[in-house]
DNA sequence: TGTACATCAGTGAACGCGCGTTCACTGATGTAC
DNA sequence: TGTACATCAGTGAACGCGCGTTCACTGATGTAC
């Protein structure tokens, strides 16, 4: 039943599309803007708190809006949570520059890597908690979103292996099983570190320097032995 | 302000130690039990759905008793996720039992222990949901539970694989490590596989048996030739 | 065997709370003329 | 420059909902005598 003839009610008002779109926006000043929102979740994820469990009031409230300001930004909270991965994902493709950069200035590689992420670790810690927890919670769409980093992350690892190969005149077994076994692995460990105190980084470094070791000279020994693997 | 003189209403009623403690209990046989509501929570618990994300009264209503009777068998909803953990953990060291004893018959430890692992995987699937997701997520009580549970996958692994290399005379380097890798890597891949159609588990156990293969000769090589991790 | 009683698992109703969402609005800003 | 107007970011109040928790209770079971 209606409430008086108010025509139709058809829920929340979709705007019509802009006659001006591509111009300059008209109207008000936003004060707040998308960024302010995805900072205030930021400020709100924390190690036992997943972008999942954010809602809506509370990230408003954080940012100091009214709650249904935020319609302005996003349609719903899983949007915002899309952005932070999204974010966290750009965060993380600049640790790989930040790593191939070190490695090129002729130091160990694996162990300049392993030490930028965790720096990095330490850095942007929201945001790859978010990376490194919502891809075994949360959503599908933010698992995908998650899978994609990662895939991206394994990828351009495998192009450094085998540049790196070559260059050492070194054989490589499977690099992209390499670099999976490495992504995956430091990624792990990884999470596991964000609940240490960050004096214990260093002892962990070493153990993640020494596995991916063992990774590099089992590929190396078993591409110039030639074991099958069983 | 108290609704008539009720006396002390200091809240929830805490039923005095029985003085008839260690024998039959008295009173009206319990209908549902601790392993019903644990059962109900597991079927409510999936890819997309923590334990941390059950609310008491959907457990309640799975198990078709009302909201409040929730409490005559746990504290709260952390407690039901502790009884999970313990469970899962439960199921994990059956797995290992089961690897260990398919060891013994002679096949490769490593592709065997794989196999198994993902056979399990798919088996008690919910359980190990809950090892593989509660540990990223969820509170500091369900984290460290969860971190007690690959401890002890890791130290049995280790105590293992100094058997076999001693069985074989083979060599190992860093036993411990190799242990914490193995465990690491198969979790983080397992949990990945979780999200995957079985059809695809072939090749992921393919591609998982290559790993642990280039970190056993990884291992091996290190220890013959005492290569410095650096 | 019968009876009075203690125990205690499970109940239905109620509470206050935070949540997402909708409504009709306000008023600052930019545009058209 | 001035004025009328369109746009639209942000608002306060209200809604219905599911939640955890508490209350006083019911009635089945076992025990004491």
């Amino acid at each position: 039943m209606m409430r008086y003839d108010s025509g139709m009610t058809t829920g929340i008002k979709i705007r019509p599309p802009s006659p001006r779109r591509g111009q300059a926006p008209q109207g008000r000043k936003p004060v707040i803007t998308r960024e302010d929102l995805i900072t205030a979740a930021l400020k709100l994820v924390g190690p036992n708190r997943s972008v999942s469990t954010l809602s809506l009031r509370e990230v408003a409230r954080e940012a100091g809006i009214a709650p249904n300001s935020f319609y302005r930004h996003f349609r719903d909270v899983d949007e915002l949570a899309i952005a932070l991965i999204d974010q966290a994902g750009r965060s993380l493709r600049k640790i790989i520059g930040e790593a191939r950069y070190r490695a090129a200035s002729g130091r160990s590689i694996v162990r300049s890597s392993v030490e930028t992420f965790m720096e990095q670790l330490s850095a942007d810690e929201k945001l790859l908690h978010i990376v490194l927890r919502e891809g075994t919670v949360g959503s599908e769409a933010f698992k995908q979103a998650v899978e994609r980093e990662l895939h991206s992350f394994e990828e351009e690892l495998c192009v450094d292996l085998i540049r790196l190969a070559e260059l050492n005149k070194l054989p490589i077994y499977e690099p992209q099983l390499v670099a999976k076994a490495i992504t995956r692995l430091v990624f792990a460990m990884g999470t596991a570190a964000m609940d240490l105190p960050p004096d214990r980084h260093p002892e962990l470094i070493e153990d993640m320097v020494k596995i991916l070791r063992m990774i590099m000279v089992g590929t190396q020994t078993m591409a110039r032995e030639g074991i099958v693997a069983d």
